[in-house]
This record gives structure tokens, sequence and C-alpha cells, in this order.
DNA sequence: GACAATCTAAAACAGATGTTTTATATCTAT
DNA sequence: ATAGATATAAAACATCTGTTTTAGATTGTC
């Protein structure tokens, strides 16, 4: 009759089922394609009602799920920032692709507590509500980790607006491959399972392309005194070299 | 009784009026996101069953207005081939690239007749019915354009992997910006609505960014043998100059 | 003007969804 | 052991979806 407790005496079992299975399914497809049903089926067969019982909506559930996510993903991205602390910045740019491509092509995804990579990514695709939490905790606190790291490397401020846009281009090739990925099935036959070496191998080239497109960028950005926009004084084709 | 038949006597005004208003909603929400109602709601009115009567199906309808869009979509893009036919590489890019983000960025989008870069943008992220199709006639010959730009620019064969790799990393750069848009509203106070002036600046950055990146990597694709997969034999962080 | 094909309109249908209700079982505390 | 809160179960509800049916209006052609 009262408000159900998360903290009751028992009964927290098949709460956790509930968040278990949903976490697996919302990691796949979107909230609006997930019904209350299936996750209760998959769930071990739990009544329909119990959603409503437990976490008062849909919404609730997909609330306190992402609320888990996100908390586990913060604390991976700062263990990661730590163990990248005091190298030198190309390093930095490396390691961050690195990780990052990592979680965005899912690997470890077999472990249900490395399933943040996947959900932040669907939700990017196809917001569900509470994306602006996704976005404000997800999203923007990874994104300026890099621009941190772009500043560095192009010896420039951190507002800068050409580091801005130099982030923009980085993040933008990383996130490529998690569409390349959603592609695969209707290319052709290129690989659609990615294994730590072709990781690796896509991260290096990431970084050696954005190293080089920050470098000129950066370059530019001195030349041309830094005070327009986006490469200003350039009308289109860059000088020859 | 009769199969309806579209090149009947009359009545192809109803018939068109629901291919606009399902084109604007299929412009702005995904397949399943718009009911046949709201399209009949936007087309004045018309009755629910009207849809069913002209295209059999929703998917019916939603397969013609792909049809139709795909079409203009690749006279848009043969237009713009003819266009830059000639061109030094590097201006070939800038031209590609400044192309490829005002279609992305929905410059123009107010013309119906070019709301294929809205419809193909969404159909990415969340796809629906025929996603094949959109993929098959909408994005590879796109794709593959700008392929056969980055191999002059790098002076590469096409099929090489270091230029599939650079195509790769110049269209994840263009498609960011689809994505910043979606995100924009949650961000902050950035720019929403994009001028050409915008979008010049935007495509300049790109341009360049990319030029450097691919000079790089055919350089050392070049060095390397060409053999291994992305910049093979660099152990992560590059040669500093 | 009358017939037949075509188009329009309203209603009804079958299925799925989130949610609420009702009833029954389970457990803890007194 | 019994009372009262808590948990489970099944069913019913309201709403929305795409689709079909049925009936009525309109139209072009002979």
């Amino acid at each position: 009759m009262t408000n159900p407790d998360p903290a009751s005496q028992h009964g927290i079992e098949p709460r956790q089922r509930l968040l278990d299975a949903a976490t697996e399914l919302f990691a796949e497809r979107a909230f609006k394609e997930v019904s209350i049903r299936e996750i209760c089926e998959k769930a071990g067969g739990a009544n329909v009602a119990s959603v409503n019982y437990y976490f008062r909506d849909k919404a609730g559930l997909y609330r306190e799920l992402l609320e888990s996510i996100l908390a586990r993903w913060e604390a991976e991205r700062e263990r990661h920032a730590k163990l990248i602390e005091g190298k030198p910045p190309e390093e930095k740019l490396y390691l961050y692709v690195r990780w990052f491509i990592g979680n965005i092509l899912e690997e470890r995804a077999d472990e249900r507590d490395m399933l943040f990579g996947r959900i932040l990514n669907r939700e990017m695709s196809d917001p569900g509500p509470d994306f602006r939490l996704i976005v404000q905790k997800g999203m923007v606190p990874n994104w300026k980790r890099l621009m941190t790291i772009v500043a560095e490397v192009a010896d420039l401020p951190e507002g800068n607006q050409a580091v801005l846009a130099c982030t923009h281009g980085t993040m933008g090739q990383c996130l490529m491959y998690s569409s390349a990925r959603k592609l695969s099935k209707y290319f052709g036959p290129p690989e659609t399972h990615f294994t730590p070496e072709t990781i690796d191998g896509i991260a290096r080239h990431v970084t050696q392309f954005s190293l080089a497109g920050i470098r000129a960028i950066a370059q530019l950005n001195r030349e041309s005194g830094a005070a327009g926009k986006a490469g200003p004084g350039c009308s289109g084709t860059p000088p020859e070299e």
C-alpha cells in the first residue's frame, strides 16, 4: 500500500533481475522498442506488473538503470584518465583514442558492467527519456577530456576555436566506426567483428590522421592571428607544399 | 475493387498530398514514430484508410517516397560530380566536403525537393524498412565518390587500405556535424542554426584537417611498404617532426 | 440519363503497449 | 500464532497502432 522501499527486507532479488534483463535489452534497442513484457520474460518470467511495482514506471526502471551505467562509466573514465596522466601529449592522444574506440566497438561488451559503451552509443542515435542526463554525465565529460588532450597537442589554449574544431574532427573519426559497424551488415563482406588487434590498427590510424590534422590546423591558426572562427583567410584550396 | 492504378484519370492529387505530408514527417522522425493518422491529418485531413488504398501499406507509401527522394539525390550527386570534374584534387576535396556538409546540415531544407539530406541522415541513425535500398543507392555511391577524391589526393590506388581508412576519417568528420546538431540542444548555447558562411568555415576546416591527415597517412603508407592494414610498424606515438 | 469504375468516409477490427486493479500468497514483528 | 505490511500473480483497462470492412459519394463513358 505504502510506496515500495528498495531497501526493504528482502525481495531485492527480482528487482535486480529486472534491472539486469532491461540493461541487456536496452543495450541493443531503444527505449520505445523494448516492451515491459519482454523485459519481464527475460527476467525469468517475472510478472508484467512488477516493473510498475518496483520502479513505478517503465521510465523509472530506465532511469535507475541509466544512473547505474553512468556511474560505472564515470569510474572507468577516471581510471583511464589517471592512467595516462603525465605521458606526452601524442601518446595521450593515442591512448585516449584506443580506449574510446574500444568502448564504442564494444570490446568486453560480454561483461555486463561494460555495457555503457553500447548504451551510450545507442542513445546517441536513438535518444530516449533522460537523454539530457546522458549527454551531461556521459558525453560532455568525455568530450572535454579529449579537448584537453587536443589542446596540449596543438599547444593552444582549451577555449580556442581551432581546438574545438579539431576535437570535433577527432571525435567524429572515432564515432564513424560505430556507424560503420551498423552499416557493415548492408555493405558487403567486411569484418563485422573487431578483434583487439583490429582496434589497435584503427586507433593508430585515427591517431596519425588526427595528429597531422591538429598540427596543420594549429599552424594555420597561429599564422593567421587566431582571430577568426575556423581557418579564416583561406579561400578553399590550401597552399600547395 | 481492382488494384488502384496511380495513372488513373484523376485523384492523384490527394495521393500526392499524402506523399508530400509523409515526406516532411519522415524527414524528422523515423518510420515507426510517424503514424498513418498523423500523415493523413497533415495531408489536409485525408481519411485514415487512404494510405492503404493508394499505397497498399504504410511501407508502400514509405517505399515510394524513398524512391523519389533517392532519384533526386542521385541527380544532385551527378550534377555536382560533373561540376568539380577536372579541378585539382585538393579543390575537389573542398568542394565535395562543402557540398556534403551543406546537404547534411540541411541547407535548402525548406525546399521539399531537398529533403533527401534530412531523410538519409535520419535513416542512418534510425533505419526503417528498405534501409538496404538507402545504403545501396544513397550512401555507397556517395562514399565511393569521396574515396576517389581521397585516392587522388593521396596519390594511391583506390583499393588501398590507407585510402579506405582516410575516406572513413574524412566522412566521419562530416557526419560529426549532424550528430553535433542533435546534441546542440542539450549542450549549451551554441549556434543551432547554420548559415552558409558557417558551413563554409566548417568545410574549410574539415578540408584542411583531412588534407594534412591524408598526406601524413599516405606518406607512412609509402614508407612502410604498403603491406599492412593501417599504419603498421607504428607503436602508437608517431615520430616527432 | 444510367451504368460501372473509381474515390471518399466512417466505423470496426485485431494486435500491442503501458498501466491499474483485484486477489492471493509470503513474510516479519509483536 | 496472528496481524499487518510486503510481494507475487492474473486479469482487466485504456490507448494507440496498422489494417479491413462496409457503405456512400463522385466521376467518366456509353
